[in-house]
RNA sequence: GGCGACGUAGCCAAGUUGGUAAGGCAAGGGUCUGCAAAACCCCGAUCACGGGUUCGAGUCCCGUCGUCGCCUCCA
């Protein structure tokens, strides 16, 4: 079975193919930093994550760059309006996100560069376009010659032409073409600002990570991703900036991910439909976010609401729900075993086929629901810790590819409150036993405030936090 | 207006070479339990609408309606 991937070049599905045998080298645009996160980005970081993961499972080693967008409008704006720095204002969104990379479990990347500390590279690059003609330099501003690219709009599927009769009011007169776009803007006043050989000045948006890409991960990568809101004109541009300057090929599959839409409409800052992360996750576990992310195909429009999020965390609780005890009092049973060894062994293959599939996680995720269930049917059958273990081991595995942690009960807390637990259950076993409900279910609701579940069954009584 | 995506049970959704629709959540019934919780068992859709191609279409083609994205900064 190969590997496909949905390369939005081709608009198609191609069977994944590194450009150097096992070696993965992944860059992802990350984030212009004038704002907190949002659940959208959250689900970018996902998505990337996930596909990372997942390479990784399959043996690939893979080299993951996201860049900070420090340097930019937004940021400019945002910080004068605070009358703060803006490399200090970026510095402090930059930790922001930093600390919920690990909330979210996302497994950080080799790299994070960042504008401010590519300067050099930035300018190097631009004076090489120019060099080839690529690149024009007017009154210290400097732009990317569109017309000069034969393959400009490839990866959009828009015309030159259509865009040039669409351009708005208010373009740049310096231009030679409406659809010549920015590579450095010569230092206004508030602005930071670099040396370059065309005056103060900082660069524009799309060279960054260009120079980024060719500096971290060389001229030549595997996977570019994104939002799809970057197709245009970010990534054109992009394209358009590196192939002309390297004259090969950039990267070999763009992936994008869909965009995340709070009540009807995508999440975006501009028009303030936003739910920051962190205020999700006051009170909600990450895991649900990242579960109610991979219930749907990556790059389709995400659906979030108030509903969905409860769905996802019932799900998440089903899922962990089957790494529960074995009922007290059971017994090893060798048949229950093998048959739960091959349902584990068949939950494995159909995850692997669907995650082939383009990383189909809602495919993947039924077939460890699928398990879930006979593992819970085995527990029920009156299956033994000892039988249940290789199942719970193999679902604990490739939830873990998708980054879920169902294991995350912390072994530490468990081992210092159990004896007490286990006190407080002997205390509310011998109430029951003389029919002292009341006390007995005033032990159960206290414990369940504390947040400790108590569970009884024939056997005896277990729980967990 | 241009380009593109999508429309599957109450909700979220999978379904790439066309052959009688995964999974999760919710609701309902039942088993277990002193009660509860969890779990287990049972229970629901012909795939926006209208045509067409085909022995056969959710899955291909055309049209209609609707939703969304990009076209300006945005994951």
């Amino acid at each position: 079975m190969a590997l496909t991937i949905y390369n939005t070049m081709t608009r198609k599905k191609e069977t994944f193919e590194p450009l150097h045998d096992k070696q993965v080298k992944l860059y992802v645009c990350g984030p212009t930093v004038y704002d907190s996160a949002h659940v959208g980005h959250a689900m970018s970081s996902i998505v990337f994550d996930v596909i990372r993961r997942y390479l990784e499972y399959r043996g690939y080693e893979v080299r993951h760059v996201m860049n900070y967008t420090d340097v930019d409008d937004k940021v400019i704006l945002r910080a004068n309006d605070l009358g703060v720095d803006p490399l200090e204002l970026a510095e402090q969104y930059i930790g922001e996100y930093n600390l919920l990379i690990e909330k979210l479990n996302i497994l950080p990347a080799e790299e994070y560069p960042r504008v401010s500390g590519e300067i050099d590279q930035i300018i190097k690059m631009i004076e090489g376009l120019i060099e080839k003609d690529y690149a024009y330099e007017v009154e210290g501003d400097v732009f990317f010659r569109v017309s000069k690219d034969e393959d400009y709009g490839r990866l959009s599927r828009r015309d030159l032409e259509e865009m040039r009769a669409g351009a708005r009011l208010g373009i740049d007169e310096r231009k030679e073409d409406p659809a010549d776009f920015a590579l450095w803007k010569s230092t206004k006043a508030g602005e930071p600002s670099w040396e370059s050989p065309w005056g103060p000045g900082r660069p524009g948006w799309h060279i960054e990570c260009s120079a980024m890409s060719l500096h971290h991960l060389g001229e030549q990568i595997d996977i570019h991703g994104g939002g799809n809101d970057l197709i245009f004109p970010h990534h054109e541009n992009e394209i358009a900036q590196s192939e002309s300057y390297t004259g090969k090929r950039f990267a070999k599959y763009w992936v994008h991910n869909g965009m995340m839409q709070l009540s009807g409409a995508a999440m975006s800052k501009s028009t303030g439909n936003v739910l920051n992360v962190e205020t999700f996750l006051e009170d909600h576990d990450p895991d649900a976010l990242r579960l109610l992310v991979l219930n749907a195909s990556y790059r389709s429009p995400a659906t979030f609401n108030e509903d969905v999020v409860e769905q996802a965390e019932a799900g998440l609780a089903r899922l962990r729900g089957a790494l529960r005890d074995a009922i007290p009092g059971s017994e090893a049973d060798e048949e229950v075993g093998e048959e739960l060894a091959a349902a584990a062994e068949k939950a494995r293959q159909q995850f692997d086929k669907a995650m082939d599939d383009d990383f189909n996680t809602a495919g993947a995720l039924g077939h460890l629901f699928d398990l879930v269930k006979e593992i819970n049917q085995a527990r029920s059958a009156g299956a033994d810790q000892k039988t249940l273990e290789p199942a719970k081991a193999t679902l604990i595995e490739l939830t873990g590819v998708l980054g879920l942690r169902l294991d995350d009960r912390s072994q530490t807390e468990q081992a210092e409150i159990g004896p007490f637990i286990d006190l407080l259950l002997d205390v509310r076993r011998e109430l029951r036993d003389q029919g002292q409900y009341e006390l007995a279910d005033s032990i159960r609701n206290r414990l369940s405030e504390l947040g400790v579940t108590i569970e009884d069954s024939k056997g005896g009584t277990v729980w967990h936090t």
